[in-house]
DNA sequence: AAAATTTGTAAGTATTTACTCACTTTTATA
DNA sequence: TATAAAAGTGAGTAAATACTTACAAATTTT
């Protein structure tokens, strides 16, 4: 991607992370970026379609890390691979996850995207394959615990993950 | 409360959560409310003041929520009234929980307020008498995947609440 | 190297924004 | 009932907003 490019996006993400998406204008994001503000409308063509690309790029993401799971079919393993895969944020998917938070609360677009639906249809599999009565529940319930603890850690507030990760493990024996 | 002013407060909180806070002029409000614009800044000094009155409100009643969780001293019943304030939310409330997720993302006070402190004191507390030897994790689990239930609910993403508190009251035998 | 395309800028612009102010109407108080 | 205070209005205003446009520099293609 063009250098200036590069900078809008980081930029960008940054600041919508930090102050909101409504509350950043174009040209502090401009003024961060070091480019003039037109440039911003030279290559994304509105302030919203820069956000579109700053999701789409982090959803990108998450398809990939999201195959690596889904690729497992041994079910403890699957769910081993789950629980790591919410535990390890890697540092620059954190603002991803920020932005999506914030985005969601506006956006009524709650529809959950491609790969989060795939992760969950995987997710019930293991659980029915593992022989669980309430299979449909049991994943339920894990992938929504699992979410919680994902905002927590993008927020800061868990103090301990790896004894958190361990302990979820531990209860379902993986 | 002021007829007015009430309806400026309903108006605000819909709009707000439905749009975003900056993605919601005081016009707006005014003209949902159908009051006057200058009103509100007769009632409320700002919109920023504004807003900080929902919060408040929210957390106001949640206080009181709170409170008849931690009157009990019982363990299990205790963590069973915990359960049951995450799962059964007033419907005047889901717009609270709402507003503060969409907020939490752009003011960074993300500093848990009082009622969340005292809560999750009295979690800790439960499994440690329950003789539970990694109480402090058995805690924070617990609590973060409430959370994360909570979060599901509130965006009306789960399809079997019931189901899903059973399960949770299960699994602690409660 | 000429032509064409892409990348970049600076100075706009129309609209929207949160908020004020001078004023009237309603309500409470003496 | 006279007076004071509170509640309410509507027309402002200065500043900020997303986006445009005319033009220049750099890069690519022919």
């Amino acid at each position: 991607m063009n250098d200036r490019k590069e900078r809008i996006v980081q930029a960008s993400m940054q600041l919508f992370v930090e102050r909101g998406f409504h509350n950043t204008s174009t040209r502090i994001i401009a003024e961060q970026a070091g480019v003039s503000e037109g440039l911003i409308f030279r290559h994304f063509r509105s302030k919203d379609t820069l956000l579109d690309f700053l999701l789409q790029q982090g959803a990108d993401e998450m398809y990939q890390a999201v195959a690596e799971v889904i690729s497992e079919h041994e079910p403890k393993i699957f769910l081993s691979k789950l629980v790591d895969s919410f535990f390890d944020i890697p540092s620059d998917r954190l603002d991803y996850w920020r932005l999506r938070s914030q985005i969601q609360s506006i956006r009524t677009e709650q529809e959950p995207e491609e790969w989060e639906r795939y992760l969950r249809k995987g997710v019930l599999r293991m659980f029915k394959e593992m022989g669980y009565s309430k299979f449909e529940h049991e994943a339920e319930l894990l992938y929504q615990s699992l979410s919680g603890i994902r905002e927590g850690i993008v927020r800061g507030q868990i103090h301990e993950p790896e004894a958190l990760r361990e302990l979820v493990k531990k209860k379902y024996r993986l």
